[in-house]
Formats: structure tokens, sequence, C-alpha cells
DNA sequence: CTGAAAGCGCTTACAG
DNA sequence: CTGAAAGCGCTTACAG
């Protein structure tokens, strides 16, 4: 690589001092005299001058940088949330670093460690929920961060999710002229709180209709047992009649074993799912889905971490944004 | 913000200098007493040292971060190259900036100027194709650069991408049994290399068996007026009997239609498109698709990239590597 | 209106 | 085996 030109070469070609070039790069024109200006101009024209931000961060303590640790961006939610961040940083002419932290605790420490020597001026994180102390440790120091998708128990950490609870009322209401619903979903564990909500949320708005969900209609494993999950459900001597598929990942497995299986939707079996899917409209029958606005709440998310970045301070934005789920009625249920 | 330790704050707490604490650091114990090691050590710990990658990063002048610019993250292929960059990444120690260009030239430049004022080590693009000036001011830097997915003409700027023509070879004996194959696409341009040279591959292939692909076989236009043209190609005196999608969003807007149309698969129209599709193999008829081996191709450009920033003037790396695509075989032809 | 000087937090020859 | 000094490329009081 050829040398790097540096504002000292720009100020002697300018005939000024570094700190006057500064003054210019940095818009500070308040004082300053028409022909310094020229001079400092097309030196850097010449000279094809771009000031090292790396430098610069270092003394103004700013990277414009933010780290964005999803679990996986192979999900189309992680995907869209990024998408949204992203534009959002751009505008604002911020970069963002994605790391993918694969539901793994210690990988997520030391994206947070690392991310925090590079200087990033805030992180967003689908978090594992393992790593509490750290959690808790970036709280105290103010460092600006906003949570997506999963709430951590106990924390005061700002939080984007959607409501799930309304989610799983809408699915219950999608499915209510059926009598045996059931409910697919990946592992349950305490923090990844879309699941658990979405689940809790069935369970208790069934039972308001008057309807239980007893533990054999909740098939749950990870995604490569569903398939067998699903056999075991089928095989009651009850099967269900009506499937809510908590997202995207369960409902490929869903329709899989569907069509594996000779099921008909909806005839043999109504089914409903959260996040849409690119083929939801065209598939045969259509998919009705319930969705997340996964733009508007990267967007919110990039918003909260940037008023706390402007005033780590403020407090006020600490809490909770709950998106509204959408209903996509087609022809599953 | 709390007051940030520094190498200093360690060097009086293990009442040492600044520079044996950064030997530390950075591993050179050859010469370094036990005793000094243990105090450092200790004293890293109680304070809870880490360093400030951005000063090591203006001294260095690496930093341990690379960019890459995508056409639109949402596109499933340009996700699953962006895993695969960043677990190599991860593995080195380095962090990847994701920047959407949107095919949008200005909007590219805008982003390798910043990437660049901040002192990434390098770039892997889909480039747009128009900035040829700024791609040969970057070669002819020897600035380490990958280009992923596009060809840009005359540019001696290693590049990775599929074996288009392979898969036009493939699609066309994947439909040899049909008669009047049409293909759809999305606007064609020179530097849109897969459109281009899946278009010419499939014609150039079709003449080989003696068929000729004339221009009412081929649709093309924008995603939203991707139905327009397919009514138009199903209005021919002679509709086509197979159909080679393009890309996979061409073959979302072809199934939609299909389906719109009760046109049947692969009774009615055959059907073989490039990228394999997360619903491929449960709809009905399971979708036969050609795909691309997203994930090895992006290791190999960021195997590439790492090449060139360890030897910025190994000039060997400098060239096309061509993937093959893959048939996976199923029912919609 | 502009410049000299100090400093951001590191690393790296070099001296001893 | 360890430390003092210079320097990476900026910015920012402060002086004049």
């Amino acid at each position: 690589m050829t040398k790097r030109i540096t504002i000292s070469d720009v100020a002697i070609h300018a005939g000024v001092s570094k700190s006057t070039v500064s003054q210019y790069l940095n818009g500070r024109y308040d004082y300053m005299g028409q022909k310094t200006k020229e001079k400092i101009e097309s030196a850097i024209k010449e000279l094809k001058y771009s000031p090292n931000m790396v430098a610069r961060s270092l003394k103004q303590k700013s990277s414009t940088t933010i780290g964005v640790i999803v679990a996986n961006i192979l999900h189309v939610f992680s995907t869209q949330v990024i998408r949204a961040i992203e534009d959002f940083c751009h505008e604002k002419g911020f970069h963002v670093i994605v790391c993918n932290a694969d539901d793994n605790s210690d990988k997520e420490k030391t994206y947070i460690d690392m991310l925090r020597a590079k200087q990033v001026d805030g992180i967003i994180a689908f978090p594992t929920g393992d790593n509490v102390a750290l959690y808790q440790g970036l709280l105290e120091e103010k460092y600006p961060l906003v949570f997506m998708d999963r709430l951590v128990d106990g924390l005061d950490i700002p939080t984007v999710l959607l409501d799930n609870y309304k989610a799983a009322t809408l699915a219950v209401d999608l499915l209510k002229d059926y009598q045996r619903p059931a409910i697919v979903t990946s592992p349950l564990k305490e923090n990844l709180t879309p699941r658990m909500e979405r689940l809790i949320g069935f369970k208790n708005e069934l039972a308001k209709h008057g309807k239980s969900l007893s533990d054999e209609y909740i098939a749950c494993g990870e995604i490569n047992e569903i398939q067998k999950k699903l056999t075991e459900l089928f095989q009651l001597s009850e099967p269900p009649d009506a499937i809510f598929a908590i997202n995207d990942r369960v409902l490929h497995e869903v329709l899989s074993f569907m069509n594996y299986q000779n099921i008909r939707i909806p005839d043999d079996v109504a089914l409903v799912n959260v996040d849409d899917v690119s083929f939801a409209e065209f598939y045969q029958p259509a998919l009705t889905t319930i969705s997340q606005p996964a733009f508007e709440m990267g967007k919110k998310a990039a918003e909260l971490l940037f008023t706390q970045i402007k005033n780590p301070q403020d407090i006020s934005t600490r809490e909770t944004f709950r998106f509204e789920p959408m209903v996509n009625r087609r022809k599953s249920c």
C-alpha cells in the first residue's frame, strides 16, 4: 500500500497548521479566512486526502460503529432486523458490525468483550440470557445497550420484542372453530422469551375459551426432532385438528410432515404460525400467518440505542417496547 | 461511562513500565522474568483491564476488521455468504462490517470510502460494476479486495462466483424432454454477471441441442413486472412448456403466477431454477433446483482476502474462482 | 483569525 | 531482562 496522506501533509501543502486543517475538517469555519479555507480545500483535493477515522476515534472516544449480536444471521427475522438497523445507522454515518452468537453464551461474551475493546459506541443484542453478570456490568457502566426479541429477567435494559401474548391470542382466535389445537415449538428455556410467551399465551387464551392444552398436545424439540414429535402427536387416539407453529423454522418441519403424511390443510388439520414466509401466498393452501413488524422493530432498536449514545445518563428509555403482531389471513385456517 | 483503565494504570499498579506491559500483552515473554509476568497478570485481573483496540489499530495500521458490501442482505444468497465470511473472520479474531449498497453505485462509493477511512483491512464486495475507476484505484494501491458473484470487465480483481454456464447447461439438460423452454429473468445489464451468463449459457446450450430460444421466450423485467411478462409469455400462440427461473426471487413470481393461473407443474409446464429455497422439498410438487454452494463460496472469498491481507504483494491469487452448481432433482421437471 | 503544544492509548526500536 | 522516548494521526483547549 502506498504511503497514506495525513493531516500534516495537507497542512504543509496548504501552508497552514494542522490545527487549522482540523478545524476545517470539522466544519468550524466561524473565524476562518476565506483564503485559508480555499487553500485547504484544494490541498485536500490535490492530495486526495481522507482523514484517518481510527486516529479520530482514539481522540474522540467514538468509533461511529455499533455492534449487532444475533443468534444467527440466517434466520429471516434477524436479517430483517439487521437490515433496518443498518439503514438507520447509514443515515447517521455509522457502521454496523454483525456477530453470530449461535445461542452460545461463551461466544456472546467473546463478542461483547471484543466489540467493547474496539470501542463500538453501543450494542444491540439478541441475548443468550446466560451472561447476566456481564449485562449487569454494562448496565451499571451505562454502556449503550438494547436487547432484541428476548427479555432478560430483572435487568433494566431496554428491549424491543413482539407482543407474543397478543400473537398467541390471535392464533387462538384464528383456530377457534377447531376442537383439539396443538402447538409445535423448538425447545423451551426460560430466556427464550418468544417461545415461552407464545406457549403460555396460547395455553391461557385457550383456557379462556374453555379449551385446555394438555401436555400431549405440546410437540417440543430441536428442529431435527420435530418430525418425530409430530409423528407421536398424530398417533394420539385423538390427534389434533389444528396446529400453531411457533415460528418459521418449526413451520417448515410441519409442512414437510404434512406433505409426507398426506395430511391435508386445512381439511384434516388447520395451521397457523408466527413469522411470515416468502411462499405463504402461493403455497397450496395459502398460509395464514401472524407476522412481526421486523423492520419497525429493528428501527426502534436503533433509535433507542442512539438516544442512549447521545445521552447515556437518560434513563427514560429503559423500558420494554412491545410491537403488535399482524394477521395475514389466507387459507390454512 | 466510568473512566477507562489504560495500560498506564496497569503499569503503575504492577510497578513496571508501559513497555513491559505491552510486551506482556503481545505475548513476547522471551526475556520476561517470571515475577514481572505475575505482577502484570494480577494487575490486569484486579483492574479488569482490557486493551483499547483503537489505539492499537492506530499504531499497527490494522483494524482487524473487514468490510462486506452486498447488494442487499435480505437476499438469501448474500446472507449465507456473509455467515460463512463471519465464521471465518471470527476464527481469525476479525470482525465484519456489513453494508447494503442496494445496487446503487453512489452508495457503494460512500461505503468504500468510509470503510477505508476506518482502516478496515480489506473489503469483499458484490460490486455494482459502476465504480470502475474506484476499483482500479484500490487495485493499484494493492488494497485487499475480493469481488463476489459479479465480474467486472478488465479488472484483475480476484472474484468468486458460480459457474453460471455450467448451471445453464444443467438446466438445459434437466429440461431436455421439453420442446419450448423459456427463461424468466430480472433486468439484464452487462455487469450483472449471473443473469447474463445464465441467459447466454442457456441459449447457447439449447442451440447445441438444436433448439433455439427466440426473444419471445425471454421474459425479462423488474420483479414487480414479472407477472405481466409471464402473462404475455403464456398468451403466445405456442406457450412454453418449460421454464428456467434465473434466481429465487424470480422463482417466487413464477410460482405465484402458476398458482394464480392454475397451471400445473410439471404437467402443463416444467420448472427449474437457480438457488435452493427453503420450501423446495415440501412444495407441491417438490421443486427441482440448481443450487450454489454459498457457504463454500463465502469461505473462499474470505480466504482470498486474508491471503491478500497477509501478503499484499502476492499477485498469484488474482484470478477468478468458479464454483460448481449442484442439481437437486425433485419433481418439477 | 491561526498556530504550538499536549494528549488520546497503544507499540516498538533502542539503550542499558 | 526492563524502561525512556518517540510516534501512529488526529483534536482541542489555549495563547496571541
